[in-house]
RNA sequence: GGGGAUGUAGCUCAAUUGGGAGAGCGCCGGCUUUGCAAGCCGGAGGUUGCCGGUUCGAUCCCGGUCGUCUCCA
């Protein structure tokens, strides 16, 4: 089992019986075709519900006023710090430096450096409330009780201090105290790993909990990660311990704690592959959900406070009235759960998209907008729920308020994409129906389906339920063969997926992080404190011509990060001669890449750190620059227009930033003037080190989905920009010189992204573009000013003289055409023309056959022309001449083909080839006439 | 990272083993009608995304590239 209480996979099926109904309402077809049934059966389930809601009101009205969920997450916080654990804020959603997750899946991922003992420890307990995301389980959300995609997890860690005991007694005080959950003690039981006696007592001794209430499971259910003893992976692990509730009027208990102890280190295959950990750690996860539903006597997590709400607002918003047991209710808890979900995603910056995360967020708007499409609402109408979140988790997090038009605006987009997507495949849809009715079946192919799923986007629930409307089924069983398939041929790059295994950097940083110089200097002596040749940390490395990575004690190279680009530069030292290539941040570690020149480098080895300083210099002024424009565009276009995102090197620079609209060219040269006003003026900027709350307090502009450190730098210019940045900056912004706005396109839906460039790289542009208006303007002979004017003239009179042209020719065409009617022999009543036409283009051919038979009714001609050193024929025959004659124009043009080396054909009234030799010409022509004769003379 | 689809007039899309680039809507001009909607006639608008290859000949086949849509990880 992983460390929560939500993933239950199998579990949260069986729990689901307590709703027995609630399977059917995934059954779509089910409920758009037979009706009759499912009435009869929501009938059943209201009885059903009215039984278990009068015991809960009874139950209810003996605890007293149910427990809001802002309230449980409050108290658990303050329990655990009461208890000395530090409370820390949650982790981002969305994790930029994890490669083995997508979303934060538990509360312990921002504390896997701690578990694995890598750097310092600021403490060594901590209580958090962590905004996690899966999508394991997807296809569970709304039909179980306790299924989400998001939701928050409440955790208590233990890095090296408290152990088993306390976390047993602190989890037992907790929920069963009076002044905190008090619940009924008899209510609660719980499981623990088969060997793990120290738990088994501590739960029956200490606690007094009676055997027959306590469970030893197997590896598989108490066990984190879950069978790894067995089967892996390697890395730290350890038995747990779960605690279930039985809710008052409910016959199934919950699963609402689970305890993890992490006290081995997995190594290898069993016997003997359990090392124990010198520092043991606890990690234990409550679903909030889950619990606030006990505590409040709901029968599933889209009961509570803060979630039935949504579940009602979205009622309202498709037009239906949302009951918990009514045939909407399944739809309307999915829309709520995906929304809640995506709502937080996007608030991070993290907004749908083709791949990876973004693809989730993507994924989940679709199937959201899907069941209101289903429900009859075939509009946009997703992101009107996001203030109605925002309220819910107004007290945990007050800041997701302030991104709420900009969240609403990326669902929106996506809504709109979407049903643009649904509406072209609806017409490939049809005619699969069409097709399937005229053959007669009532089923479409599985592999139509997931052709539709695969091109369209047509998500398989949507097709089914389409094609019931018309009274047909989708071949279910080949469509998941196919889907299967597509796995197998698309998804071969997975990636890494070691949650908790130490690489080689690891073993460096546990030494420290690499000191950073460079805020005041771009040279310093330093100590090789690692070099990593090959993926493998080495003592030592000679000259190679490979990339390799140099960690120091302390360097002044700026690892890339903040979207400023890593320094380059040069190790020098004893006969040593470094090309740092580019410089990367891991952690606290600066890891220096490139190549050795010369000399050996082995740890322990002196050398001087030279950083290359006008690109560095070019690096600050873009930084800089940065800032003021991201200052001009708040200014110009609103507090919205904030940063998703930049890449700041050399002299230039992209910012990314969230706006609905283009801009306009005013407003272009608007933000344009204000960054050189700014300049001009010469502000100072000022660097300074304070706490992040002091640092919001002062206003400082933060990216919400980053993680900041306790501390942050702050930097500000003047009085008009203040942000928290670790980038390399100048001290005055007019040490800019000069900052051009070269580009402004969209990069994704409501992101657009502007580029600039500062210093030299702007004076270039400046006269790159003064040179080609030069050079344009001596082309076409006409001042810099008069250029517009002149190109068009030249356009209107090169297409004045190709219509010139194009009537010429046709005239010229149609008196050459009457000359040869006029002179051509006569066969049988039928006129042969065979003509060299050398001297018209090739695409006159055609034009020149029409003129032709429009002044010969009865004809068959063959044309031939040289052109570009190759041979063109053209042949036509009359109708009559081709049913009366059989003689054909494929193959008249064929046999003088043939002649010149080459081939063609047609149809037979008209046909034309090519060959390759210009002086068979003459030859081919006769060929082809003398083929014509023998036709028409038979 | 990989799979599928797609790119043709301002927009939506056609073009039957490779052989004359079209329609509807929109636009412009004219006509008709004493409401509005509309109707009739005429016209402009194209490097078939870009580059290369095969071929006598490529919108069509092949390779590459750029963009868009989509699925899987």
């Amino acid at each position: 089992m992983q460390a929560d209480t939500c993933d239950d996979g199998n579990r949260g099926r069986e729990e689901s019986l307590e709703i027995s109904s609630s399977a059917i309402f995934s059954d779509r077809t089910a409920r758009l075709t037979a009706w009759t049934t499912f009435f009869l059966t929501i009938r059943d389930d209201h009885e059903h519900f009215r039984r278990i809601k009068s015991a809960v009101s009874r139950s209810r009205s003996t605890i007293g006023i149910a427990m809001k969920t802002d309230e449980l997450r409050e108290k658990y916080l303050t329990f655990f710090e009461s208890k000395g654990c530090v409370r820390r804020p949650s982790d981002v959603l969305v994790p930029k430096d994890d490669p083995t997750v997508l979303f934060t899946p538990a509360g312990m991922n921002q504390f896997k450096n701690q578990f694995l003992g890598i750097g310092p420890l600021d403490f060594t307990k901590a209580t958090t409330s962590q905004k996690c995301l899966r999508t394991g389980d997807i296809g569970n959300v709304g039909i179980t009780a306790y299924h989400h995609t998001f939701f928050e997890m409440l955790g208590n860690f233990s890095f090296g201090d408290y152990f088993k005991r306390e976390a047993i007694h602190w989890a037992w005080e907790f929920l069963t105290d009076k002044s905190w959950l008090g619940l009924d003690p008899t209510r609660l039981t719980v499981t623990v790993y088969l060997d793990d006696q120290e738990a088994f007592d501590i739960w029956n001794k200490e606690i007094k909990l009676p055997a027959n209430r306590i469970s030893r499971e197997d590896e598989g259910e108490n066990f984190w990660p879950a069978s790894s003893p067995s089967q892996g992976p390697d890395g730290v692990c350890g038995p747990c311990s779960e605690i279930y509730y039985l809710p008052p009027g409910s016959s199934k208990t919950v699963e609402i704690w689970n305890l993890v102890f992490t006290q081995f280190n997995r190594v290898g295959s069993p016997p003997n592959n359990l090392q124990p950990l010198p520092k043991k750690n606890i990690d234990t996860g409550m679903g909030l959900e889950r619990c606030a539903s006990t505590l409040q006597g709901v029968l599933s997590n889209f009961e509570i406070d803060i979630l039935k709400p949504i579940c009602q607002a979205a009622g309202e918003i498709v037009g239906v009235k949302y009951e918990y047991g009514a045939p909407e209710g399944r739809a309307l808890r999915r829309i709520a759960d995906h929304v809640r979900a995506c709502s937080f995603a996007l608030h991070e910056g993290c907004g749908p998209g083709p791949e990876k995360e973004n693809y989730i967020v993507r994924l989940l708007l679709r199937r959201a907008s899907m069941e209101g499409f289903l429900l009859g609402k075939q509009e946009p109408f997703l992101s009107q729920l996001v203030p109605v979140i925002a309220e819910m988790m107004k007290h945990p997090y007050p800041e997701f308020s302030q991104t709420i038009e900009s969240v609403q605006n990326g669902i929106l987009e996506e809504e709109k994409q979407f049903l643009r997507v649904v509406e072209s495949g609806i017409g490939r849809f049809r005619k699969l129906v069409d097709q399937a009715i005229k053959e007669g079946s009532r089923v479409i192919s599985g592999d139509a389906a997931f052709d539709l799923h695969q091109t369209d986007g047509f998500l398989i629930e949507l097709t089914e339920s389409l094609a019931a409307n018309d009274g047909l089924t989708v071949d279910m069983n080949r469509f998941k063969e196919c889907k299967e398939q597509h796995k197998q041929t698309s998804g071969r790059g997975a990636f890494a997926n070691s949650v908790m295994s130490a690489g080689p950097l690891d073993t460096l940083r546990k030494a420290g992080g690499t000191e950073f110089l460079g805020y005041d200097s771009t040279s310093a002596d330093a100590e090789v404190v690692g070099v990593i040749a090959d993926g493998q940390l080495v003592k030592s490395c000679g000259k190679s011509d490979s990339q390799i990575a140099v960690v120091l004690n302390r360097s002044p190279f700026y690892g890339e990060a903040g979207g400023q680009v890593g320094d380059v530069g040069q190790l020098i030292g004893n006969g040593i001669e470094f090309d740092v290539q580019d410089t990367q941040r891991d952690g606290e570690l600066l890891v220096h890449i490139g190549v050795l020149k010369s000399g050996s480098l082995t740890v322990g080895t002196k050398v001087q750190a030279f950083v290359n300083g006008s690109r560095r210099a070019g690096i600050r002024r873009a930084h800089s620059a940065t800032h003021i424009l991201h200052h001009a565009l708040r200014t110009y276009l609103g507090e919205n227009a904030t940063q998703r995102g930049s890449k700041v090197q050399e002299d230039e620079l992209r910012f990314d930033f969230a706006h609905s609209k283009g801009l306009t060219p005013e407003e272009l040269v608007q933000i344009e003037d204000e960054i050189n006003l700014r300049v001009t003026e010469g502000a100072s900027i000022a660097t300074r080190l304070m706490p992040i709350a002091e640092a919001r307090n002062l206003g400082a502009m933060a990216l919400f989905g980053e993680k900041y450190p306790d501390n942050v730098r702050v930097v500000s210019m003047g009085d008009f920009s203040r942000e928290l940045c670790g980038g390399t900056h100048l001290s005055n912004t007019g040490q800019v010189g000069f900052c051009r706005l070269v580009r402004d396109e969209l990069v994704a839906a409501g992101v657009r992204r502007i580029t600039c460039l500062t210093g030299p790289k702007a004076l270039d542009r400046v006269r790159e573009t003064e040179s080609l208006v030069k050079v344009a303007s001596a082309l076409v002979k006409a001042p810099p000013e008069e250029l517009p004017r002149k190109i068009e003239a030249l356009q209107a009179e090169l297409r004045d003289v190709k219509k010139e042209l194009a009537k010429h020719t046709v005239a010229s065409l149609a008196d050459a055409a009457e000359q040869l009617v006029a002179k051509a022999e006569t066969i049988n009543g039928v006129k042969l023309i065979v003509h060299n036409a050398s001297g018209y283009s090739r695409d006159s051919l055609k034009e020149f056959v029409d003129r032709i038979r429009e002044k010969a009714p009865s004809v068959a001609i063959l044309l031939g022309l040289v052109a570009d050193d190759k041979v063109a024929f053209i042949s036509s025959v009359s109708k009559d001449v081709l049913v009366s004659k059989g003689l054909n124009a494929s193959d008249c043009v064929k046999t003088a083909a043939k002649i010149c080396g080459g081939g063609g054909g047609g149809r037979p009234d008209m046909a034309e080839a090519g060959g390759k030799d210009p002086s068979k010409i003459d030859a081919a022509l006769a060929a082809g006439a003398a083929y014509c004769r023998s036709k028409l003379e038979a």
